[in-house]
DNA sequence: GTCCCTTTGAAGCTG
DNA sequence: CAGCTTCAAAGGGAC
């Protein structure tokens, strides 16, 4: 856990969060979209820790009597669980949960629907029944598409020749609290009544969250269709050599937070857009104290663990680089059609960045930037900053370019600022 | 339909 | 080994 020791252990919590914002300005204002000035967003940080008391202490104890009761059963159940996973082997790739780390008070974090929130319309419904561990249905992964044999059994993952590490004790990695595997430490029990399985989602039914269907996607809006999985004409494509399913990377600790504290942050804020949403849950993330930091490390930890153990001949490297390699072919794909040159997706300028297409805002990412030209004219002979041809003052403001950081000083924040503009002459509230 | 944005963290890659 | 890049999630917006 870099970011527990990095800090040499001292409360150095406020200066963690100031290195970490590297346009501070910029995005306060974003933030102010809605209600999240500095002010409120000082609120917002005391009653952020309020908040997660409160939830703590107000669901900690039902959540605990939830977890008991369910896991008295468990280990015998849990073997009955199994019997019942591998039937439902035979009826299709897509359809079995793992069920072999019931320690991982995990929803599926794979899921799209599957959101850890308390306050997610999705969510926060406990489905423990079927007499099955409530941790059992939250595994995450499944590896019965992908490795023949149950990942659980410690034989099976000592025969996978594999590069990766293994281990057939977890609670040995994770220091496990007495009790089991299905029993969560203390210290995480307050995480367990927000990471509960969506409504309606069949404990055998959990496609495995990190396993892209073989024509599917990587890209995250790739929402693999669930009931896809379970379509059984899928079973007749196996006879062609199946491609190797897509095994996405585990969720860390952030990524576990944000899954978890979206649905709060949009119903908070009415704000929809994702990338607003992860500045304010950037923002939280590190007003979080430490140890409700460690929370989501050590989640994310036993994420990494469970994954590693699932697939030990995983690799991050699987992965790597097939964005990139996607668009390159296809830039390739358009440089040998000429006829057909991309739309550039230009805005008037906005930075000054030499690495940037100044007209398109686009860090590397415009076509023609890339292909060695401007979206529109400026040029610099001596090589410098490009600034923008078109300033925002200097068009209608029809033509002005989208908001990248709302004005805050017009009421329909209508207008941008950007680096250049920290206070635009066409702010509506000048004009 | 695809990509971008935006965040943090983990891991891969590169010089 | 340091520094950079990519990818995890999300979903609206742009094209």
């Amino acid at each position: 856990m870099p970011q527990l020791s990095s800090g040499g252990g001292d409360d150095q919590g406020a200066n963690d969060e100031m290195i970490s914002f590297k346009d501070e300005g910029e995005q306060d204002e974003k933030i102010q979209e809605n209600a999240f000035t500095e002010r409120d967003l000082a609120d917002l940080k005391s009653s952020l820790v309020n908040e997660s008391e409160t939830n703590q202490s107000s669901n900690a104890a039902a959540v605990r009597r939830s977890q008991q009761n369910e896991h008295r059963g468990y280990q015998e159940k849990h073997r009955e669980h199994l019997d019942s996973v591998s039937k439902h082997q035979d009826g299709g790739m897509y359809k079995t949960a793992y069920p072999g780390y019931p320690f991982l008070m995990l929803p599926d974090p794979y899921i799209p629907n599957g959101s850890m929130s308390p306050s997610s319309n999705k969510v926060s419904v406990v489905q423990q029944s079927h007499g099955m561990h409530p941790l059992t249905s939250l595994l995450p992964y499944s590896n019965d598409h992908f490795n023949p044999s149950p990942p659980h059994l410690p034989t099976d993952m000592s025969q996978k020749g594999v590069h990766r590490p293994q281990s057939q004790d977890i609670s040995g990695f994770y220091s496990l609290p007495p009790g089991g595997v299905g029993q969560m430490p203390p210290s995480m029990g307050w995480f367990s009544h927000s990471l509960m399985l969506g409504p309606g989602m069949h404990p055998t039914g959990i496609p495995h969250p990190a396993i892209m269907p073989p024509s599917g996607k990587l890209d995250h809006h790739d929402h693999y269709d669930r009931n896809m999985y379970a379509k059984p004409h899928q079973e007749p494509k196996r006879e062609k050599e199946p491609k190797k399913p897509v095994i996405k990377k585990p969720l860390n600790a952030f990524m576990l937070y944000m899954k978890e504290m979206r649905a709060k942050v949009i119903a908070e804020c009415t704000l929809k857009e994702s990338a607003a949403i992860n500045q304010i849950l950037g923002r939280r993330w590190h007003a979080l104290t430490r140890e409700e930091q460690a929370k989501y490390y050590e989640l994310a930890r036993k994420e990494r663990q469970l994954h590693m153990q699932l697939y030990p001949s995983w690799s991050a490297r699987d992965n790597y680089g097939k964005k990139k390699r996607r668009k390159r072919e296809k830039q390739q794909d358009s440089s040998a059609d000429p006829g057909s040159p991309k739309k550039c997706r230009a805005r008037f300028g906005l930075n000054q960045q030499t690495d940037w297409c100044g007209p398109c805002r686009r860090k590397k990412k415009c076509i023609r930037y890339l292909q060695g030209g401007w979206c529109t004219s400026p040029t610099s002979s001596d090589g410098s900053a490009i600034d923008s041809p078109l300033s925002p003052v200097d068009g209608p403001l029809s033509l002005l370019p989208p908001c990248i950081t709302p004005c805050t000083s017009c009421p329909a924040n209508t207008h941008l600022l950007s680096s250049q503009n920290p206070q635009p002459q066409n702010c509506l509230s000048k004009l």
